[in-house]
DNA sequence: CTATGGCACGGATT
DNA sequence: AATCCGTGCCATAG
């Protein structure tokens, strides 16, 4: 009696914490974890940190590859519906993994570098280059960048602040402006675009029209009223989508997103392989016909536990300390508790995700298959705030090598968007929406002329009206 | 008249 | 409760 009514007391409050810890724990990205971790790991002496890499299913040591043979050995290599959970690892970036990074350049350590913010990286390129009052002008611009890598302060009020002549200030800013990203720095995209065409001019040749368009019409372009800069310019239809083509291939309005990488330039995924992904999706050995392995890749390598020195210290804790003592070890035991119970859910998580994407997986975004996060909650039988919270601030990093969000896999409408951006690829000529529509339906996907025009968008295809003379690859 | 984009509404999803 | 997404209606361009 007397014993579950104090065990009911002493567990309610430790709990509620530890829910509500786990939650917050869920949601965040495995950076941040690992942050939370190593603060509390030089704070809580009660923390323990361990190298060795066990599973994180049965905690179980692994073998050399990561592969816990007491869960995953049993099952036969040919079975392509295998999915097998590997280790968590926080050295993700094996040496077969480095090109991930960057697909389209050599630049060799743009990893190590993208961690810093914008204005240091900056800084430190151009930084030989300055002088030293140059120098603090270039730091005040930088400092001043918004999220877009445009420059918010007018030139005068620096000068007036520095009390030089606005064309010194011209002058960083022009220095700036050709570091990498290519175009920081700039006022706004129009300026941005002429400083990366000035830039690749020399690299490649650039359509021609290109300068005129950019200067002269550029919100007609962003508008997508070729018609009007056709006439304005005496450019042919041709001539602007080649144009236009190539701005969106080569050129990038917003300097500073890319370098962040962030989503908010929606048809341009592949800006989202600078991420490290929370997650790593790949088959064993590279090999199409094997296994998938999930990683789910851990803040830290090895595990945490609550020191077992700590804890027999503390029965003999001294009257003064028992207090703080007992706070370290409920803090540290919550925390390891926390990410057990996170590691746990993501595990099931992704293990149902990727059994039920497994198309998705591997053959790409056509055979995505419509899931929402309620359907999963309720496989898992978990709230659904809690796959709300899990699936958020992660990305997977695909066999294809592609760093994709998670919550893509959640993508109702991708699969037709694939359909409709292969339909038009092998149109012979173009496809007007409707037509699609007419197509889509005879395949049993009934949607509103309204939304394919919309998918069209999403997936930067131009109207079938601007779309009849060239065809690309 | 046809094709498409903008705005906004309502239901689903988170 | 807030947000997202598909859709209908309407304006506009060709």
């Amino acid at each position: 009696m007397y014993q579950t009514q104090k065990a009911k007391t002493e567990l309610r409050p430790v709990t509620s914490a530890l829910l509500a810890q786990t939650m917050t724990f869920l949601g965040m990205s495995a950076d941040e974890i690992r942050e939370r971790i190593e603060s509390e790991l030089s704070i809580n002496p009660a923390l323990e940190r361990i190298d060795e890499r066990i599973c994180p299913n049965c905690r179980r040591p692994l073998s050399e590859q990561g592969i816990c043979m007491h869960c995953s050995a049993p099952k036969s290599e040919d079975d392509k519906n295998d999915i097998v959970f590997v280790s968590p690892r926080d050295d993700f970036m094996l040496p077969g993994y480095s090109s991930y990074s960057d697909p389209y350049q050599n630049e060799p350590d743009i990893d190590s570098v993208q961690r810093e913010d914008l204005p240091t990286y900056v800084l430190r390129q151009i930084g030989p280059d300055l002088l030293e009052d140059q120098k603090k002008i270039a730091a005040y611009l930088l400092t001043g960048l918004n999220e877009d890598g445009f420059i918010t302060t007018s030139t005068y009020e620096i000068a007036s602040y520095y009390h030089v002549s606005p064309s010194e200030i011209e002058e960083v800013i022009e220095l700036i402006q050709h570091a990498d990203p290519l175009g920081v720095g700039s006022r706004d995209p129009q300026e941005a675009l002429m400083v990366q065409i000035q830039h690749l001019s020399s690299l490649m040749t650039i359509p021609y029209g290109t300068r005129e368009v950019i200067e002269n019409a550029y919100d007609l372009l962003i508008h997508g009223k070729y018609r009007e800069i056709s006439k304005n310019l005496s450019l042919s239809m041709k001539q602007i989508q080649m144009v236009e083509k190539f701005i969106r291939e080569n050129l990038n309005p917003f300097p500073g997103r890319a370098f962040w990488g962030e989503n908010v330039i929606p048809n341009d995924r592949d800006l989202e392989t600078f991420h490290q992904p929370d997650i790593i999706i790949s088959y064993l050995n590279d090999d199409p016909k094997k296994q998938l392995i999930v990683e789910i890749i851990m803040p830290i390598s090895g595990y945490l536990q609550v020191n077992p020195l700590f804890k027999n210290e503390y029965r003999n804790a001294p009257e003064t300390k028992v207090e703080a003592w007992k706070n370290d070890l409920d803090r540290a035991s919550l925390l390891v508790k926390c990410l057990n119970q996170r590691n746990n859910t993501m595990v099931r998580l992704m293990q149902t995700l990727v059994e039920l994407q497994s198309d998705f997986v591997r053959h790409g975004d056509g055979s995505i298959v419509p899931i929402t996060r309620a359907q999963i909650s309720k496989m898992l039988d978990v709230h659904e705030s809690t796959i709300s919270r899990a699936v958020s601030n992660k990305t997977v990093m695909l066999p294809s090598r592609k760093v994709i969000p998670l919550s893509s896999f959640f993508d109702r409408s991708l699969n037709v968007r694939t359909i409709i951006k292969d339909l038009v690829r092998d149109e012979q000529k173009p496809l007007s929406d409707a037509k699609i529509v007419d197509i889509l339906t005879g395949m049993g996907i009934d949607i509103a002329r309204r939304t394919v025009a919309k998918y069209r968008a999403m997936e930067g295809i131009l109207p079938a009206h601007l779309r009849n003379m060239v065809k690309m690859r």
